[in-house]
DNA sequence: TATTGTTATACTCTATAACTATA
DNA sequence: TATAGTTATAGAGTATAACAATA
């Protein structure tokens, strides 16, 4: 997104202002500019990060696990974990109790690139706390979740 | 976004869970599907639709400033305004101060489909009222546009 | 020299249908 | 029949470079 240089002449706004949908996505995109820029130096998406980190807490779940609790279509799903498993970050064995299924789990280096990447969010969680206070940090983050349940 | 049906085993989210960036996605894919479904009754995308308000607000304004103003490349906002133009609904005229620019306008009809389809914005922000209840709607919208302008 | 609107291009994300192999 | 993974495809959104006309 192009930063919104504020000139001398501000837009009107009119009823984009107090929109939750306006708002959302204006602070979507400043927000995982940050962070995307940050896992780049690792040669990260963030798609591709949320991956690992689902990876890692539930080892052995399946594709179509992973990508229905990531919200993203199992066919989407496909080349994400193809590029992880030709870096050899992720591991696919087929399933001994259904042969439709793959059990993926983290490699050593996936283990090892996910711990970077975690100091990496960290790090811009920090920025975002700096920049917002903890207790608004804190309770931007409920209120996110909250309507992701309740919507 | 596939529908995340909560089934038997939920997953950990680790490192996820409490993640500002995590939350905004998932928040914006929830509330931007309901908006969006809700315009397409009128022909209209989300992106579209801020383009009329602002227009509307700003009358006048260059394809440039209008641009800016909703964050988007002057050069991906060409095929937007075309189409809106090519509906009847905004009528560029060039500028008599500035040969370069373009006077961007609604006309009645984009007037009129403008009304309905902020009707349709109204009723959108209703139904994440009721789901959110008043207060915490209004604190969230006051948390990302801070979240905006300061991060 | 700089800016406006434009074209071209490419990459990401997303959505759907259809196939195979297994169940 | 139903599901897991896959392929193909198409639509959005986004980012950059380069151009003609105008400033």
């Amino acid at each position: 997104m192009p930063s919104r240089k504020e000139t001398a002449r501000p837009m009107r706004l009119g009823s984009l202002a107090g929109d939750v949908g306006y708002a959302l996505k204006r602070a979507q995109a400043v927000v995982s500019a940050d962070f995307s820029a940050s896992l780049a130096t690792l040669g990260l998406r963030a798609s591709q990060f949320s991956a690992l980190v689902l990876i890692d807490q539930n080892p052995g779940a399946s594709q179509t696990r992973v990508s229905l609790a990531l919200g993203v279509e199992k066919a989407n799903f496909v080349a994400t974990i193809a590029d992880l498993e030709r870096r050899a970050l992720v591991v696919r064995s087929r399933s001994v109790e259904d042969a439709r299924t793959y059990r993926l789990e983290l490699t050593a280096q996936g283990v090892d690139l996910l711990s970077r990447a975690r100091e990496l969010q960290v790090a811009h969680e920090s920025r975002l706390t700096d920049s917002l206070g903890a207790g608004r940090h804190r309770q931007l983050v409920e209120l996110l979740e909250l309507l992701s349940t309740v919507a």
